[in-house]
DNA sequence: CACCGTTCCTGGAATCATTCAAGTAAACGC
DNA sequence: GCGTTTACTTGAATGATTCCAGGAACGGTG
């Protein structure tokens, strides 16, 4: 899908900026903020850290870009939306891995008491150590 | 559960601080850091900010409570332990309430690829609209 | 029950991710 | 091209949480 009019599909207007945040999500999987903006600005040097972060919410408020965030850590986003998948994040460094939900709508998911609450998504974090972690014996 | 028991038995030692921080948490599920400071200091008008963050903390380690940290919202903790309880949480307000998994080791909790992580434990954040919000039209 | 090492608490400052504010600049429709 | 709307820039602030250094309390021991 071409990234100028996948904007312009959405309403948005197309800049430099969002595209290169949107491509620099792109080949980051899971980048955080941090990375976004040094990423980019290996090309667009001027880029201000509002910007991006303003980006970041454009594009996720526009439905491009999936944010997820992990205890403990900043604030990830991804490319991958539209499709029910998971996260397992590591203890220890706290990379994410993506995880396909095996059963989309698992007893699990539908709770049996709401306390209340019209229940609207359910969002399932995995948590353990990474290939490098458990190498590493962080335990 | 006699709370300096509790405290003793995980070679804790009993103080003042920790005896009302663990009775606000217990009053007030779902308590945030912030919460529990208040109302520690309406007993205990000189507790120091660091000194619940630490007991927090400590009673956390120790397995007294669980800390929960809803995307976007300070971290909140509560007293109810050991079980394979989930939480809905409102996008309207924050307020959160318990949920109680019906099937404990639901498919969608065994992920098919992992990404070579070693997973220990599954988390699940519903997100929906609290009885209040509802209320108020907060779409 | 006084002693002492360990553990805890206090006050103040610092950190990190993120956001607010005000002005300037660029994108799109005509 | 021209104006309106929306986006970006610079600079500073916010909120939750943590770090640091010094002083105080706990509680096992003699």
């Amino acid at each position: 899908m071409d990234p100028s009019a996948a904007l312009r599909e959405r309403g948005l207007r197309v800049t430099e900026p969002r595209l290169r945040v949107f491509e620099a999500v792109g080949r980051y999987p899971h980048a955080d903020a941090d990375t976004v903006l040094t990423e980019v600005r290996r090309t667009l040097p001027t880029v201000s850290v509002q910007a991006v972060y303003d980006v970041l919410h454009a594009l996720t408020d526009a439905g491009l870009l999936r944010r997820i965030e992990p205890a403990g850590h900043p604030a990830r986003y991804e490319r991958r939306v539209g499709d029910n998948h998971h996260h397992v994040a590591c203890r220890g460094c706290g990379a994410l891995g993506d995880v396909d939900c095996a059963v989309g709508h698992a007893p699990c998911l539908v709770p049996s008491s709401t306390s209340g609450f019209t229940i609207e998504t359910a969002e399932v974090t995995y948590w353990g150590l990474c290939p490098a972690c458990r190498a590493a014996g962080t335990t």
